[in-house]
DNA sequence: CCTTATACCTAAAAACATTATGCATAAGAT
DNA sequence: ATCTTATGCATAATGTTTTTAGGTATAAGG
């Protein structure tokens, strides 16, 4: 049995964060939760990796946060996008792609004869 | 001025040296140089980066090495993928794609409005 | 002889992820 | 009443990989 989901590739944690927070302001706990859905649980994201890439996000002004009560009624710290976090999430969505496509380009040439 | 060419990211140097090898075997220098021209200078491989992952990989016996000239008349070391390598190269291949494509699951979405 | 490209390597530091904990409460089940 | 589960935040220790920065050496061309 191996696990179900992958180890998260550098950058792309806080790429998946900035984007599912720009529709609207979410929790820790909701982000991980969209993350794992939204990808049919191929990326699962430890909390161990999730609140230490929350604080340094904010502590590079990509987000801001304030505490709330969530549906389930808990108390819990809302994360919003700042406009230099909409400025990175455009910068990051288009150095993934160059990224895919330069690995596509290696990937795609034939290699050895079977 | 930027750099132009991005961080590596994790995981993805095994896959492109494994594919490159897949090629016939090959140097370190001129793998790096490879994965350069074929990536368009998108990606670039430090030094510091690629020799180790050479000896990992070595060492997880998915290429096999030996000393040998270059066309440029020097002493190098040639790297041969191994059966378990080809394995990996299939493996890491399949996995990038899944990974890849949860992305675009995300990414895809729509975000917030303009 | 000087410079450039080639070619290998490693050590220190930074960055990030995993694993392992810990704490706390709401809600539903027994 | 109490147990369990899901929710929710957080950090410390560890591990892996990458960057940065340095070192060594030779072939070839000017």
């Amino acid at each position: 049995m191996g696990k179900q989901s992958m180890d998260l590739m550098r950058g792309t944690l806080d790429l998946l964060i900035l984007k599912i927070l720009s529709a609207g302001s979410l929790h820790g706990y909701e982000i991980s939760k969209r993350i794992r859905e939204q990808t049919e649980a191929e990326i699962f994201v430890e909390e161990g990796a999730l609140y230490p890439a929350l604080r340094r996000m904010e502590e590079r002004n990509w987000l801001t946060s304030e505490w709330g009560i969530s549906k389930n009624n808990r108390e819990v710290k809302f994360y919003l996008l700042s406009s230099e976090g909409k400025r990175q999430l455009k910068e990051q969505s288009v150095q993934w792609d160059r990224y895919v496509r330069a690995m596509d380009r290696v990937l795609k040439i034939a290699g050895s004869p079977a």
